[in-house]
RNA sequence: GGAGAGGUGGCAGAGUGGUCGAAUGCGCCGGACUCGAAAUCCGGUUCAGUGCUUGCACUGACGCGGGUUCGAAUCCCGCCCUUUCCGCCA
């Protein structure tokens, strides 16, 4: 959410940083509502304080044994006009904030200005891709003919879209998860948190995901959502709360399994497990001062970064344009890990910086202490990353470490979780 | 799932229709006292928002949402949460 403030003192500026994102801001409808709620918000509360002023007054002519229908006759005169206003105040504010809450945020300066993935620009190439004599096979041909990889039984079980992973390959699966859980939370500074993967609307609301992009989850029943990331868990944990700036910067990771209905994607990634319904991640979250959550960006993408180097997979790191830019996001930088058996570089990280965005819809404030005076609360910056996406890790151990006799090499620093295995073979 | 109790400031805890954003205690901050500290005493100590003459005024908030009333922390309805007992259960 922008700041309102922010919108009334420059409406002009924000819709041009907006257009870059290629969002067309409707200032006239803006401002029509600011002008109207501006008028009917000073109205009403004239209207509240006549009301308070004389009912204050009966109290006290009735406390003295006095008549006090005069009083009564004049503030029950002030009741409909008062109703009225108030009425139409909780209206406008209700299509402003509504509003409001559709607006994404504004790009950083330093954000290309682009259209889309095309406009992303390259920051840097980590790691070499090997060179295969021959052409290298696809996860899933790897997979499958280990016979550990087996999606007709996940459709069988659910539907499209969802995997099965057998023995050594389900054990991988696990190690990578747990092997970025320990880099992370041993030698990065990170607490581990285990969270809830059910959240409310209110969780959903205040990472970004609500009220715009709810085709994109998986709803129950009850009105509960399975969460798309842990990020909306793990970012909520300080909604509603006012952190001593003591405790900054706060820095928590979760391994978590994440459900994506992914509408809107039909015939994308059809093929292997690079698009599921569900697919595991292990999220890193950071709450920080404003002043610090660009270094801090810095800092968590290379946290990211480290467990890519650390599987020896090569990667590249994209600056997102201002129009490939998530809704949330001031800035994000994407890692993309190199698939050989695509040939291309494919999405396995994206690091973003939110600045106040989410803060400000959570009423995520810190509080400094000036000399004993305990300063006014002010919103922290919220910022996460995947660290890695669980699912895409091993994709790409599949596809870098393949051997011409279908076997897997197991990863050196993967060893340790796995029983000291140094290779899937078939049986 | 059944029956009961309860949700008030950082915490504890009063308040059951009227000068109540809210007693009191604890905590915290400042000051006095002291060589210093403790004790004691005095003062302060929620958040959101609006207007403009930017220092003041006003509004809203006692779990959440409605209602009754001139006036609601207090009465009524719905929801959420906590807790006790019983049942069930990994």
């Amino acid at each position: 959410m922008l700041d309102i403030q922010l919108l009334r003192k420059d409406l002009a500026g924000v819709a041009q940083r907006l257009a870059s994102r290629g969002v067309t801001l409707d200032t006239a409808r803006i401002e029509a509502l600011e002008a109207e709620r501006k008028e009917i918000q000073v109205r009403t509360q004239e209207l509240q304080a006549r009301r308070n002023q004389l009912s204050k007054q009966i109290g006290m002519a009735k406390g003295k044994g006095e008549d006090a229908g005069e009083l009564m006759a004049q503030v029950g005169g002030l009741g409909d006009d008062l109703k009225t206003a108030e009425t139409r105040l909780a209206g406008i504010q209700e299509d402003l904030s509504g509003l409001l809450m559709t607006i994404p945020n504004l790009p950083h300066e330093t954000v290309p200005v682009g259209r889309d993935e095309k406009d992303n620009e390259e920051i840097r190439r980590v790691g070499t891709p090997r060179a295969f004599p021959y052409q290298p096979l696809d996860h899933v041909d790897i997979g499958e003919n280990l016979d550990l990889l087996d999606f007709p039984t996940a459709v069988k079980i659910t539907t499209s879209r969802f995997v099965l992973m057998r023995g050594q390959l389900a054990r991988m699966h696990r190690a990578l998860a747990q092997f970025m859980l320990d880099v992370h939370s041993r030698e990065h500074g990170y607490e581990e948190v285990y969270v809830p993967y059910l959240v409310n609307a209110d969780s959903m609301r205040g990472t970004g995901q609500l009220p715009k992009f709810e085709e994109d989850l998986f709803k129950l029943s009850n009105g509960m959502y399975l969460i798309p990331t842990a990020e909306v868990p793990v970012t909520n944990i300080v909604r509603d709360e006012i952190i001593p700036a003591d405790n900054l910067p706060i820095k928590l990771v979760a391994h978590t399994p994440c459900f994506r209905s992914e509408a809107g994607s039909y015939g994308k990634d059809t093929r292997g497990m690079i698009r599921q319904h569900q697919f595991d991640k292990v999220e890193m979250v950071q709450f920080v001062k404003p002043e610090d959550s660009y270094a801090a960006l810095e800092e968590l993408t290379g946290h990211a970064e480290d467990i890519l180097q650390r599987l020896d997979l090569p990667y590249r790191v994209v600056a997102l344009c201002s129009g490939d830019l998530g809704f949330s996001a001031a800035k994000t930088y994407d890692l993309e890990v190199w698939l050989p058996g695509q040939d291309t570089y494919r999405e396995i990280s994206s690091c973003s910086n939110f600045e106040a965005f989410q803060a400000r819809r959570m009423q995520a404030r810190y509080r400094t202490d000036n000399e004993g005076k305990p300063g006014k609360p002010e919103l922290i910056h919220t910022l996460n990353g995947s660290g890695l996406a669980v699912g895409r890790a091993l994709v790409a151990v599949l596809e870098n470490y393949q051997n011409p006799d279908g076997s897997v090499t197991v990863p050196d620093v993967l060893r340790p979780y796995m029983g000291g295995l140094d290779r899937i073979a078939k049986e």
